[in-house]
DNA sequence: CACAATTGAATTGTGCGCGAGGTAATTCGG
DNA sequence: CCGAATTACCTCGCGCACAATTCAATTGTG
């Protein structure tokens, strides 16, 4: 628009890409704060128990490669989830290293409760599921993510250029 | 794909896109930090001293509305900029309420330094801004992230349906 | 003017993310 | 079989986010 010129515009443009992502992770965060205080979990401890929902009993390890988390985070959390009645953690007897998590009674409870937020989510989102255009939008701006993730990840291991 | 049925279709869609932006922020987060370290602040940091740069001298209140940040986040974060000599904070004359944060010199001078992040970031993810196309796509995703920021926010104000 | 309501920051407490360092268990090379 | 390297997890410290509370300054009202 003005004559201020193209580094200005670029580096406007920027900012509101990693801004706009920024907010939209903290707004999406939110509204899931809203649906999951209910069930007294957080969102990332959600994430921990989608993950355990699926495949129960697993190590911290592999909960952490799903998630992108390090042990420094999952641990503190898992423990807040053991405390809070929703899992256990036992050393496994093959290898004493790993501590693998187990679902409680509780904790598989929850999955009933928490099957409807996806849902409930995407339409405080937006989307309306009952559309095909609005899920192939949803999917096509999921893709787009991802693959923001996968690139931004990949150009970091390679710092030689 | 399978015939597990729509429930877990759905259930694992917008978990996926959900988590596709809680992974992404990260991502990116990160490859700020890579850049910024140099310079010796956080990514947060960094958004605020780009509202300084386009206007300096600014109240709390204002970069807490620019940002979406409340005085909680703001105020110790703010001290930590003051501590490293990037801004002062000072009470307006006019209004004892109001604390104003203006950039120092070292803070100023910083503008230079971080004029080639943007650039860099948006290749590090995967756009050529050379090229047309990719700069669309940019402001294409921008506008979806904002939207949907604002969708939730919405939502969020109206929980009467 | 007095006083209630509002506003702007600061403070407190909780929960992530993540880097860095530590420890115990396991595996690997000789 | 023994010591070194590796693995899996834990611990610690820092910096956000954010809800909730507090406090001082200002504004509005009778």
């Amino acid at each position: 628009m003005s004559s201020r010129g193209d580094d200005d515009n670029i580096l406007a443009l920027d900012n509101q890409l990693c801004f706009a992502l920024y907010a939209a992770h903290r707004a999406l965060t939110r509204a899931y704060t809203a649906l999951l205080d209910p069930l007294g979990v957080t969102y990332p401890q959600y994430l921990v128990l989608l993950v355990l929902w699926e495949r129960d009993h697993r190590p911290v390890s592999e909960l952490g490669t799903c998630l992108g988390l390090d042990s420094g985070t999952l641990t503190p959390m898992l423990k807040r989830l053991e405390d809070n009645g929703l899992v256990e953690r036992k050393r496994d007897g093959e290898d004493a290293r790993v501590v693998r998590i187990a679902l409680t009674r509780a904790g598989k409870a929850l999955e009933a409760k928490a099957r409807d937020i996806p849902v409930k989510l995407a339409e405080c989102a937006g989307f309306d599921l009952s559309k095909p255009k609005s899920v192939v939008a949803l999917r096509r701006l999921r893709e787009q993510l991802r693959t923001l993730a996968d690139t931004v990840v990949i150009q970091e291991l390679e710092p030689l250029s």
